[in-house]
DNA sequence: AGATCCACTTAGCAGGGTCATC
DNA sequence: GATGACCCTGCTAAGTGGATCT
């Protein structure tokens, strides 16, 4: 067998899981050559984002029993996955409910999206340091370890201010002590970092404005409507300016440290690799100059921050509706057949423009998977639709709806009193109470006030919002309150205007636009400490849109008075509108819904591709475990990266900018996310991971590695300290050129989807009981699915009324049980009375009344389940992994071999997103199985079955 | 080669709609 | 019919990763 099998043990002894890999691998025989001595090796990469970083991370703390509450947290569920088992198992186990809602609580607190951070815009650093305090208690002993060590003077002056600066942070804001501050103290300390930190931001954030201003210069002479002075606050100077300081440039040169630590205690097995560097003779082999030392500590400066922002898109002017494409729009082929279209399309000829047809009637479903997929990287010959619907105007607030600033009232101006609308419409969100939120908000909406205005409004805690909020509250009330005429009209009026702007005409075909409406203007609200939260999202207009459609169709028209930015008319991408957003200057796009075919196919490929993956993925897991013995650093940093990625279905953890929430994946780990035991809870090596991942949703598991693993960690933490990179020799892009080369295709998320759809079809082979009545099927599906969303770390929010609702089906269930007992009581009887020479009729009574028990029992049973299915639910969210990760097909094939009715897996909307699956699956469908070609003819091999709409 | 841009996928949440229960 | 729980959908933020620029 390969080693892989011996992978796949679970750690902890736990019963092998199905697949391989998830999460339990365990100690794998290979791992005897370990190296064994490490040295530090400082290499590292400098980059800048460390030194932020630094700043941040803090402090210590309790963190474990953070941890532990999370580990509850995340954990409950699953008794049914093996897979997961470990994790899952210890989760599970623990946690009485109590403790749940503990962590719960904790924990929600904890992803905060609350979080307001508190720093200025400046700031953008990254607060991470803000956090937890709890779990930074713990890592005070890794935080003091790494401090130990040693490294150039510069770094640790550096280093050590910023620490300090974070420890100031934190104890002022810890001070305050909520739990809900968690988060934000972790994201507040960012306000200490370093002042040279801060320069820079300053400086790049100065320059980016620059940069700002001189787009729209460029795009005001360009369009010449008028706009709504939202339009233009940006053009503003800001207000509060910020002294930029000079940045001061550090200091290139190595800081040579020489480190010499003990050996570890393990022998030198793979030679030098681990010896500390200057114990090493010199190689020169490619990275050996000090390949063990981490890259910041070798270098040490990072370019002057990348003045990201996206340059607005090419700007070119022009009057013409259609501006040549950059890109190169290969061939326009204009053969507008209408190809295909086997059911649907308006016939031949011009295809007519979407709105002419009425909604939904009845659209023939188009086959687009029977049909073979174009390879000429086109997404269209012919596209048409109707543009972007953009926001409502604003309507001003009657007058007897009034700001008071001061105690005193104040009329605003149109503009001032809208952006007043927003914040007065949040007054009661906790971000509200937020400084970084609140300053960010006032800035901006002080770039929007006339000059009068922005004299006298200077204090937010002096401004009254309540009659604005008032209004606005009631406004919610009245709509709720609409008649049954009035909702049927809003929902008629609803309606029209998606039979006007929902649909688009694609080669022929009709297909419903995803979101044809453009964001309405607001408060930009990041999740997790977020250091943009609280500005204002400036209104779009049509001049900010650019229009993509073919030459020859009827051209959206803009609003009465205004123009597109530009019409151009790119084949060679999706979507059908775009602009770019103020707030964080990304590009926001107009594109089809999931249902259509364009996504369709997209999805069905990317199955297709993690199909593939299963053939190989036995040599690449065999590859990655031989690579962790590897003389490179480099080497071995992917292979475990790739390991956890594989094991853990982590993200691949692109860099991030710092104007964004400090939230980690993979290669992004930094040395404080995680920390190692030889030995914890009777398991060996465990690594525990503690992060914010996507959405700053916490990322918290206790692993049992492999030896050889744990050893490459332990070297890889070598000399650095909290803010360094766990993988400092490595990012996505190295990553996924290396996953290329052994797949084509092949990328670190192929990894999530492929264990993710593999665990489901496994779990559901495992789980499923083919007598079981279909509730209780459908229960073993949830639980497959649970597995998955529990490996793919999709948390929610526990729902408000979660505690109320679970406790009345408590009730429910104690009522019921009481029932039970009466009942059981008064069969017993009732048998003695029927055994002991009973009549006929007592006799009879007899039987109903065990009939009775009986199904009181049942009843009981049910209750149970939904109650243990609900608690294993609470902060798990089954949508995101059934509708991304999972491959439909299995889900198909499931229930048509379970004869489980599709409606139950999947509601409207899934099943039409997912019908190419449900079309094409048969009930032995096998995601394991032979990978289809998709370029070619869809169903190839896969057969086809019974509809089920 | 790294930075940046660009397109597109993945993500959780709010709030309204719908369904179940009384 | 009223009420409340739950589901669905829309919204939009936040990721990934290839392409392009510098």
């Amino acid at each position: 067998m390969s080693e892989m099998e011996e992978l796949s043990m679970p750690e902890g002894g736990e019963t092998a899981i199905s697949n391989g890999m998830s999460n339990g691998i365990s100690n794998g025989t290979s791992e005897h050559r370990e190296h064994k001595e490490h040295k530090h090796k400082h290499k590292d990469r400098d980059r800048e984002k460390d030194r932020h970083r630094d700043k941040d991370r803090h402090k210590t703390s309790h963190k474990d029993k953070d941890r532990e509450k999370d580990k509850d947290r995340h954990s409950s569920s699953h008794k049914s996955s093996h897979k997961d088992k470990d994790r899952d198992k210890e989760r599970s186990k623990d946690k009485d409910q109590s403790e749940r809602h503990k962590d719960k609580e904790k924990s929600d607190k904890d992803r905060h999206r609350d979080k307001d951070k508190e720093r200025s815009d400046k700031d953008k650093h990254r607060d991470k340091d803000r956090e937890r305090s709890d779990k930074e208690k713990h890592r005070d002993k890794d935080k003091h370890r790494d401090k130990d060590r040693e490294r150039s003077d510069k770094e640790k002056s550096r280093d050590k201010d910023k620490e300090r600066h974070r420890d100031e942070k934190k104890h002022s804001s810890s001070s305050s002590g909520e739990k809900k501050d968690r988060d934000k103290d972790r994201h507040s300390s960012s306000t200490h970092k370093s002042h040279r930190d801060k320069d820079k931001e300053r400086e790049r954030h100065r320059e980016k404005e620059k940069n700002r201003e001189k787009e729209r210069e460029r795009e005001k002479i360009k369009v010449e409507t008028e706009e709504t002075s939202l339009r233009d606050f940006y053009e503003q100077p800001p207000m509060e300016d910020v002294t930029v300081k000079e940045e001061p440039v550090e200091s290139e040169e190595e800081d040579k440290l020489v480190i010499s630590e003990p050996m570890k205690d393990e022998p030198p097995e793979e030679d030098e690799e681990e010896m500390p560097l200057s114990h090493r003779k010199h190689r020169n082999e490619e990275n050996d100059d000090d390949d063990d030392k981490p890259l910041a500590m070798r270098k040490k400066i990072k370019t002057e921050p990348k003045e990201k922002k996206r340059k607005k898109i090419k700007e070119e002017d022009d009057d013409d509706d259609f501006k040549p494409e950059k890109k190169k729009i290969k061939k326009e082929k204009k053969e507008k057949k209408m190809k295909g279209a086997r059911m649907t399309a308006p016939p031949g000829g011009a295809p007519e423009s979407p709105t002419k047809k009425t909604k939904k009637e009845e659209e023939p479903v188009w086959k687009w998977w029977e049909e073979n997929k174009r390879d000429d990287g086109l997404k269209w010959t012919f596209l048409e639709h109707k543009g972007p619907l953009m926001a409502p105007a604003y309507v001003r607030l009657p007058s007897n709806v009034r700001f008071f600033y001061d105690g005193k009232h104040m009329e605003l101006s149109e503009e001032t009193e809208e952006v007043a609308g927003f914040y007065a419409r949040m007054i009661e969100h906790e971000y509200t109470t937020k400084k970084v939120f609140n300053s960010n908000f006032l800035k901006d909406w002080r770039r929007v006030m006339t000059s009068k205005e922005r004299e006298i409004i200077t204090d937010l805690s002096k401004c009254d919002f309540r009659q604005l909020h008032a209004f606005y509250v009631q406004q919610n009330e009245d709509r709720k309150n609409r008649t049954k005429e009035e909702k049927k009209a809003l929902k008629e009026q609803n309606e029209a205007l998606i039979a006007e702007y929902g649909w688009c005409n694609i080669d022929g075909h009709k297909q419903r636009i995803g979101n044809f409406k453009i964001e309405p203007p607001g408060l930009f609200r990041g999740r997790g400490e977020h250091p943009k939260q609280g500005m204002l999202k400036k209104r779009i207009m049509p001049e900010d849109v650019i229009i993509n459609c073919s030459k020859d169709s009827v051209i959206p028209k803009p609003p009465e008075g205004h123009r597109w930015k530009e019409v151009r008319a790119d084949p060679t991408v999706t979507w059908l509108a775009c602009w770019v957003e103020n707030v964080q200057g990304q590009t926001k796009y107009v594109m089809l819904n999931a249902a259509s075919k364009l996504k369709g196919e997209k999805d069905w490929q990317k199955y297709e591709t993690a199909r593939k993956l299963h053939k190989c993925v036995d040599s690449i897991r065999e590859q990655y475990r031989l690579d962790w013995k590897s003389k490179e650093m480099r080497i071995r940093q992917r292979a475990v990266a790739l390991y956890f990625i594989d094991k853990l279905a982590l993200r691949a953890g692109n860099e991030k900018d710092e104007d964004q929430a400090d939230t980690v994946g993979c290669c992004s780990l930094r040395v404080e996310h995680i920390t190692l035991h030889e030995q914890k809870d009777g398991k060996e090596y465990v690594v525990v991971f503690d992060f914010l991942g996507k959405d700053s949703i916490r990322y918290y598991n206790e692993v049992s590695v492999e030896k050889k693993v744990f050893k490459n960690l332990q070297l890889f933490k070598e000399n650095k300290e909290e803010g360094n990179d766990l993988f400092d020799r490595l990012n996505t892009q190295i990553l996924n050129k290396h996953l290329n080369e052994l797949m084509d295709g092949l990328t670190a998320k192929v990894f999530r989807t492929y264990n993710a759809s593999r665990t489901l079809q496994e779990q559901l082979e495992l789980l499923t009981d083919p007598d079981a009545p279909v509730s209780a099927k459908i229960l073993q599906y949830n639980r497959a699915n649970r597995a998955v969303a529990v490996l793919c770390n999709h948390q929610r929010a526990a729902p408000k009324s979660f505690d109320k609702s679970m406790a009345n089906l408590q009730k429910k269930i104690n009522d019921k049980r009481d029932q039970v007992e009466e009942t059981e009581r008064e069969c017993k009887q009732l048998k003695k009375i029927a055994k002991s020479g009973g009549s006929q009729k007592e006799k009879i009574n007899y039987e109903k009344k065990k009939k009775a028990l009986e199904r009181l029992k049942e009843q009981l049973e049910k209750l149970e389940h939904s109650a243990t299915d609900k608690e294993e639910n609470k902060t798990i969210a089954l949508g995101t992994s059934k509708l991304n990760y999972l491959d439909p097909r299995i889900s198909v094939a499931w229930c048509k071999k379970f004869n489980v009715p599709i409606e139950k897996v999947y509601n409207k909307t899934q099943r039409q997103k997912f019908q190419w699956a449900i079309d094409m699956a048969t009930a032995e469908y096998n995601f394991l199985g032979e990978p289809m070609n998709i370029t070619k003819n869809s169903s190839d091999g896969e057969g086809e079955d019974e509809d089920y709409e």
